[in-house]
DNA sequence: TAAAAAAGTTAGCCATGACTAACAAATCAA
DNA sequence: TTGATTTGTTAGTCATGGCTAACTTTTTTA
């Protein structure tokens, strides 16, 4: 009852400066998030995250000191991992029931994200079965607000020999999604490293009767599980 | 291939402002539809409306004289239409898959008529299995646009001694339907007119072994079919 | 038909959240 | 350690979409 409302008054603009704030600091988990950082990430300029920044630290969701780095509250953190159930479930939705591709469920996902409801995304949820994971291979967080992280290693740190399963990826960009599932990998896929070559730290991998040759960029957004 | 884009770059103001007009214009089927009507009916002063409708028409979805009617050019309907099918699919969604109410969809159907994916709303639509109404009995538009609407008597206009069938509910008010649903009104009720009182017109009706005494008010807010 | 009422319009203001340009502080590197 | 570069801040502008107050046109009605 400490809380004076939890009632959620914010605008899209509020919100999605919230969760990319989150993510840079959580997921990335970076040392140090300054402004000119979290304005690059959500492509907009300096100017403008300063102003967003000043009107959310008034509202007790950001901590900063002049020149300092960025962080979030508790309630701030809050919000932004609400955020990202609602956005992890209704990529779910998209791929499981609406016959959305991988690269499909991110821009229509950023949207819905936004909608005010409690009861529509815990309704969701239960529809669903209470899914763990988005098509992407990232935990859902909980009603309760519970945000686990998958402990990832990326394909590109991986040896030759080694053998691991994909896990997740990086959702970011659409060509990306696309050419990973153009040649076939999955979720659960092993992948086996037959080569790293020095060169350019290009990577053969061999995965269901399959071997493909990918960029360091590619295998740095292919997140996986060591198994040997 | 004569549209220029049909890109759908509207605003959500721009959207309400073109859906509050058609509702106007087709289903109040109002002989003229003025400024201040559509301002009162979107709850804005008369300014702002007068304002967005300079805009609507410089962008050709909306056509009037200075101090005449309002009317919505083809491009116009057509936007309302679809939004209109947005907001009757997400209602049957909320209603039949996620626990909602009859007088809690609104609301948020409100919000999630707004997104922006034709796959979304295709798909959503399929996933139904191309439901014809909503929860509240109103036709639902198809993916080509088509609009109809069910010819609508209210309960009031009817005599002692008619029957008829509930075959839609207004669902402009949330006290209104829950009312409806209390009661135990339910789509399809077949509903007996006992007694049209002179005095205040309220009317007292037999359903599923129920009688009941509305008012005018109330009836005027229940389309009927009659069948006797 | 003329005055009153209603309906429509305009001007000017505000908040939000973008932007650029200019400046200040902090950090890096020679 | 000091100058250059990067990072952060401020001031001032713009578009959107609200608002009020004042005004004009149209419609009603006495």
């Amino acid at each position: 009852m400490t809380n004076k409302s939890n009632s959620n008054n914010l605008t899209k603009s509020e919100e999605d400066y919230l969760k990319a704030l989150f993510q840079l600091l959580v997921e990335d988990n970076s040392v140090k998030v300054g402004n000119n950082q979290l304005a690059e990430y959500l492509k907009v300029s300096p100017a403008s995250t300063n102003n967003m920044i000043k009107k959310l630290k008034t509202k007790d969701y950001v901590v900063s000191e002049k020149y300092g780095k960025l962080e979030l509250t508790e309630e701030g953190r809050a919000i932004a991992v609400k955020l990202i159930r609602k956005h992890r479930l209704w990529e779910t939705f998209l791929y499981n029931y609406l016959n959305f591709s991988w690269d499909e469920v991110h821009d229509v996902a950023e949207q819905l994200e936004h909608i005010k409801s409690y009861k529509l995304i815990d309704e969701l949820d239960r529809f669903m079965d209470f899914p763990e994971k988005d098509p992407h291979g990232e935990l859902i967080p909980n009603s309760k607000g519970e945000y686990k992280v998958v402990p990832k290693i990326t394909l590109s740190s991986l040896e030759e020999g080694d053998v691991c399963k994909l896990i997740s990826v990086n959702d970011g960009s659409v060509n990306f999604l696309r050419f990973v599932s153009e040649i076939g990998l999955a979720l659960s896929s092993e992948i086996k490293i037959l080569e790293v070559r020095e060169f350019d730290k290009s990577i053969r991998i061999a995965f269901n009767d399959t071997i493909e040759t990918v960029t360091r960029k590619f295998a740095d957004n292919v997140f996986v599980e060591k198994l040997i």
